[in-house]
DNA sequence: CGATTTAATGACTCTATGGTCATTAATAGC
DNA sequence: GCTATTAATGACCATAGAGTCATTAAATCG
């Protein structure tokens, strides 16, 4: 309503700019990728002018990097936080553990980043290795803490070395990335896609 | 030799061009991406001018769909050859699968093919269809039909409905797209990854 | 209620590159 | 060896969009 005929446009709210346009350009970047999104639209759907993207970040990337920053960081430190105070089963655990990167990956916007990264970041080796050591550096010491807390438990089946703990989080993490690519047919409800990806971590698929 | 100084430039050679400009495409396109690669360079990197290359494709975008087209869709048959004519335990073929798409995905060309349409995908609605129907639909009757085998094998735990085929392929599958985004630390041997890779699908990590 | 500060604007510039096409020359046919 | 055909060329055009900056006006202050 303010937006549609209110009576002022032009305001002035230097604090709420930057937020606002990081998500306008997050979700332009999630439609049309990095280099197929234009300034003035992101401008456009965050409801200011173009200049004005340009008083908070110097260039395109450098919001694009600011996105990164904002919305990986903080989750890999929420998955270090659950399996430092776990108490309960490996099996327990890697349920809370799958169900907290869903909520980032595949509802939030980590997905949408790590797409990017991929898929124009040859464009951006700086932005690459920020995402490596920044994000992924923690996202595997987190489970790698989980794998030997497991065989701390007498739970693992092999060595904790053995288990490469990317393989474990691959089906989420591809789906997150890619799931424009699989054929359209739902992947099913948040629950039966944690339940099913937990069991066949866990158990494997052949009868002993 | 006959590039740097040979006395014929301006050779005619019709036949051999298409491919030529396909292979200098897509190493250009797994340096740069889709969008930052310039045409000018792939022609260069054919040995050819510019125009030459609107002769054979009319679009750049004309010569991505014909890179994917090339390399893809041979890769999906020779999977299910494999899977329709093995005789033998589900373990076994299930390695003799993972090494096919080892040397398609890390090895071949598919996996810089998927990571660009995965990244860049939004600007090319078709090329993500196309490749749907054309190379994930097969993809996944073949290991649909890899698990009903192994199920009237009497080899599974649990119903074969109850696995989705894009797990088991999810480890391959997002390291060949996204290897440049994990630590530099290598995945090992291909031996290595692919003994490991079945074993977690096959055992699970858990004790039992 | 002026005067001052600075957030916001958007018309403009400048570059990069996708795509065109008149010209050139390598081959084929006679 | 001459002519016709057409593969190959690269200078050129047109456009898009990143980034700039002189101007405008919202807030602040006295």
């Amino acid at each position: 309503m303010d937006v549609e005929q209110g009576p002022r446009r032009r305001q002035r709210r230097k604090e709420a700019r930057p937020s606002e346009i990081i998500d306008a350009g997050l979700s332009l970047f999630s439609e049309h990728g990095f280099a197929g999104t234009r300034l003035e639209d992101v401008a456009k759907r965050a409801g200011i002018a173009k200049g004005t993207v340009y008083l908070y970040f110097p260039s395109k990337e450098a919001l694009f990097e600011a996105a990164v920053k904002e919305r990986i960081v903080s989750n890999m430190d929420a998955m270090g936080q659950l399996v430092a105070s776990f108490e309960g089963t490996t099996a327990e655990l890697l349920r809370r553990f799958f169900e907290t990167i869903y909520t980032h990956m595949m509802e939030g916007d980590a997905g949408i980043l790590m797409r990017i990264l991929i898929g124009e970041g040859a464009r951006f080796p700086h932005l690459i290795e920020l995402h490596r050591k920044i994000a992924m550096q923690r996202g595997l010491e987190t489970m790698k803490a989980m794998l030997k807390r497991a065989e701390a438990r007498g739970e693992l089946r092999i060595p904790a070395e053995d288990i490469d703990p990317r393989m474990i989080v691959a089906p989420l993490a591809l789906f997150a990335i890619a799931k424009d690519i699989f054929p359209r047919d739902s992947i099913g409800t948040r629950e039966d896609f944690i339940r099913r990806h937990c069991d066949l971590m866990l158990n494997g698929m052949l009868a002993r």
